[in-house]
DNA sequence: TTGTTATGTTGACGTTGTCAATATAAACTG
DNA sequence: CAGTTTATATTGACAACGTCAACATAACAA
């Protein structure tokens, strides 16, 4: 009743020696358990565990436990993209658009809590690890496609547009940390973009 | 060379078997000891090192490391309302709290970033603590009181007053969060002001 | 003085991340 | 095919950690 290896090579051997695939078995089953037991308890040997491999495998393909939180971290800002991306209307206006996406960040956030926590904590994640950056500037690409051509007090300034990325990004991630951490805890459940001033957009075409 | 026993009541003993005002002791030293080593480094063990008693004596004070790591953020929230409130000219008009007020609350993350990171993780504290509850309520407090009579798109809703108070709390929390990360690393130092919409006030007196 | 309670200490336990040494399998080389 | 090298996984050990039970010491109350 146990599961067949995933490699059918050796008949005989009940577990092969080799894995196979061990790395991304190792982010699978982190994210699973980080899903069912949050950051404390995912542990290296819990993880490995999981894996059916030894307490040690893991140093092979990640140095340090830092490293495997970093990969599990980096497939979380695929799927985080996915979320911002999901319930767009294909042909709908750019207010619209910026809408869906804010909700959909907030939205992974309470879908996804603990990874969500993962991200965005330097303590367990090294965002200087390349697939991390790349993966997490991805998500941010989303949000600067969408604050390109907003229309507000600083429109005008000299980094106008990077200054609307960043209000955007501080404003909803701060909504969804504090959302996660209970801290509106007291007061009547509200969206991000009930909380969120209305943006116009300088040319609603496209 | 040693130093002395605070209290000074048995002359020949080297260390007096009762601290004397422990609890204390060790809030001071956790909070000295995350800004040498992080939260990494704030292990139960190494505070008690610190303020000289045996590595269990932390449990009577506190029964678990998270009741210490609580009774720590609590302390950082004090001195957090210290920072908003700081810089803030008396009789200054409204915007002008407004502006102090958020950029006191980034610098207290620049300049005690392990101890805000603490303060915001429900990894590590129990924010259904009393004193931890109280504390974090007064810090919003300076946020509410400001956010009082807010003129925005939104200032005739029903909950008008509550969703100026989260969304300014979401935005200058999120920027300082972000900041933190150093997810803002390619871009030109902005300040959170540079970065937020200017707001009015319905009644700027006062 | 004599208990009683609060406050620290000691030693132990299981768990963790990491490492060195070893075993096994795959890949490459001739 | 044989022989060697490289990648991958295991084993056993280590120190550090949070927590606990048992004990020691001091402050306090009757």
């Amino acid at each position: 009743m146990k599961p067949m290896p995933s490699r059918g090579r050796q008949a005989l051997s009940a577990r092969p020696y080799h894995h196979g695939d061990l790395r991304n078995a190792l982010i699978a089953q982190g994210l699973a358990l980080l899903e069912e037991a949050g950051l404390a308890g995912l542990s290296l040997r819990a993880i490995a565990a999981r894996a059916g491999v030894s307490h040690a495998a893991p140093k092979n393909h990640f140095g340090h436990l830092r490293g495997l939180l970093t990969a599990i971290a980096a497939e979380g800002f695929r799927r985080h993209v996915v979320f911002m991306r999901d319930g767009l209307p294909k042909r709908a206006g750019r207010p619209a658009r910026l809408a869906a996406a804010m909700r959909g960040y907030v939205r992974f956030a309470q879908v996804h809590p603990h990874l969500f926590s993962l991200m965005f904590s330097n303590q367990h994640c090294d965002f200087a690890d390349p697939e991390l950056a790349e993966a997490s500037a991805a998500s941010y690409g989303v949000l600067r496609e969408i604050a390109a051509g907003l229309d507000w007090d600083k429109a005008d300034s000299a980094d106008a547009g990077l200054r609307a990325e960043m209000m955007l990004w501080s404003m909803v991630h701060g909504f969804a940390q504090l959302q996660l951490n209970g801290r509106f805890q007291g007061a009547p459940a509200l969206l991000v973009t009930d909380v969120m001033p209305v943006f116009g957009y300088r040319d609603d075409a496209r």
